[in-house]
DNA sequence: AATGAATGAGTATTCATTCAT
DNA sequence: TATGAATGAATACTCATTCAT
């Protein structure tokens, strides 16, 4: 289930369907088994051993592909943070359009349910940066923390531009963006690593969570 | 000489200062120095020579007053976490009064307040909560979750309150709960752990989380 | 492009210029390769993956021509002994000829200094046997002490020949044989492993040894 | 049969010779299993577990006195060139009083025979350092230089003394220095690895040998 | 209680060698 | 022949834990 995109990219254009079943590629082969295994058992308590097994190669086979275990954990995750990154400047090119309050409102929502549904495809590896991911390695944590500053970033935008047109009110900028990413995260961390759907479907989540930001608890 | 509050608090005023200047609290000690060396270098990256060495006490004198490594982690994460269940618990009582949506919002202001001082005076503990704590022990995972959820139950008492007295709008009170916890989670991790104030006070910070919170976003 | 004479000195003087320009003989590109690899890290640090990348073949090729590492290791070290030993056959030889005090010195000067040149000539190899060459192989230590034999055989001879032909003194050949290979052996060293020159020319040094060794050091 | 005596210098003075038996060193029981090992087996095929089985100790407690394999070897090493260099300083200081040829060639001839009762008790150690000691670490190679280049400067200067006291001929000291300690090497070599006495007793080898330093080859 | 020397299980990593293509 | 991906045996080193003193 997961998507280990990362090469497999195998044209199927027409012929030969006979050779998709087995292209032996054992780079995303053990990618996609030290996603299975951390997933399982977290970084610690994961050996090369272990990963190897579930990918079914020599233990050698792992040092042709990655320098150690922290290589394999930071391809995993940077690819992750890369695919978040690739949907939010997708998403940032499209919010030009917004005028009024509504439409921002309308698009935040379709936003957010966006951003839950890749979370939710990249279950396994966000359990990973959700749980497990500090003190690995200074290069993850620098990946981390940019990524988390991006989505502040993109947050913050999108306040100041509602302040300049007058439909959201003055407000620290930096502080409540830091908030709304923080509920994101907490939401994301419930619902996709801790696996508790909080007795709703996403998309009414999202509704839930855009109605808070937008009018916040007052009647 | 220990900067650890965590336990033997023995407020020996006036008799007996020979014993002050050397209280021969081995148990304290190791604590104490447990803590300085795992928000230095986090769980995974600390041997129990480290700790030892910090508290300079013997590697044995150690395994006297704790089962391993992860009993020590246990004892100071559980520590901290009592005290913001008790700091938690003197709040609720305080509640009850509470009659009008500015009485509330005062209210919230204030616990905001207490809750992020106390936050501040547990700087070195909340750092290996917020960025260490998973996978290391399941006594460990189970704590945390309690906590959170402590949170999140007070938090939706307080809007289920709310909502009954008729200032705050129908809402998912779980939902919101949990979001209302993840500000703060996030907010604190970037105030107390990454060291960025946001360039405000804390006071202020908490000023602005309040008025989100109870406003929302538009004007 | 080999820099070997090891083997395949096949002059192609006139015909079929094609075949010249990539002599495709890869077991001497990897004697070639390995005489310098081994030259330059010494055997044990050596990888067979450090020969063929200096040979620019792939790893199975190695395998197609020598058995193992120890293998190519000895067939650099045989040849070079073999040379020696066909070197000394040669000089054997000659010395039948030699009557007097004054042509037996003639005769060693010459010796050595053909001696000395070949050992230049041998630089890389002469570094692996006088440096590298024990506990690698039963049979490589075996080669090596038969050419040291051969040279204590050779030198005895000659002086066994000159105490009966009555211009050497009684002395105990063995001991004397084996002390002046010893000489030859440690300034090989010390000037064509460790590169220095003892500040003369080959010759100078050759003569300032058979004088030592004709006169002693009494004036 | 070798003397490891870097440290189990046990001070016997007169009471209690019951705890002499017994003095637990695992410094000095590894050194003196290290050498044994590495005396049987060379550098490169002596594995750590090989050591702490002969001296009987676990895995762990060689790292508590070595920091890896190279270091107990180097200390072995060193101690053994320490010996032969305090003995080297030893003699010079009796050289003084040299005047004639003859003082002087009683002199080097027992110069010489201390000198090889001291390597006949060192074999162990010998060994390693005549046929294993390269490549295995800078520090080794350097402090086998520096106890060559101790020789030969020894020699040097006995030879310079000769020449202005008139009693050596005019000569390059520093090629036959080096002649003369290559001598000594490879007849060490023979006699204490190889183990070939050449058919005559230590003193008497000695004393070939200075007659041939000193006569030279002709009657 | 306190010590710290000794223990040895546990694991990442390397690299010679093979073999299907 | 030539290739180079795959193999897996081999081993140094760490560090939590014990226990005799």
């Amino acid at each position: 289930m997961t998507d280990m995109s990362v090469s497999k990219r195998i044209a199927i254009v027409g012929s030969e369907e006979a050779t998709v079943e087995k292209t032996p590629d054992r780079a995303s082969d053990l990618l996609a088994a030290a996603a299975r295994v951390f997933a399982r058992q977290g970084f610690h308590d994961t050996k090369v051993s272990d990963i190897v097994g579930e990918a079914k190669v020599a233990q050698g086979t792992f040092y042709l592909y990655f320098k150690n275990k922290q290589d394999i954990y930071f391809r995993l995750v940077s690819g992750c943070c890369q695919r978040v990154l690739d949907h939010l400047a997708a998403a940032s090119a499209v919010r030009k359009q917004v005028k009024t309050a509504n439409e921002a409102r309308e698009n935040s929502l379709r936003l957010m349910i966006e951003l839950f549904r890749l979370l939710e495809s990249e279950e396994a590896i966000l359990r990973l940066i959700l749980t497990d991911s500090s003190s690995i390695d200074p290069a993850i944590d620098k990946m981390l923390i940019s990524l988390k500053e991006a989505l502040v970033e993109h947050v913050e935008l999108h306040l100041r531009v509602g302040i300049q047109d007058g439909y959201f009110r003055q407000l620290d900028t930096k502080i409540i963006a830091q908030s709304m990413v923080g509920m994101v995260y907490h939401l994301s961390f419930e619902r996709f690593v801790r696996g508790r759907d909080l007795g709703v479907p996403l998309e009414q989540l999202a509704q839930e969570i855009v109605n808070f930001e937008y009018q916040g608890l007052l009647i």
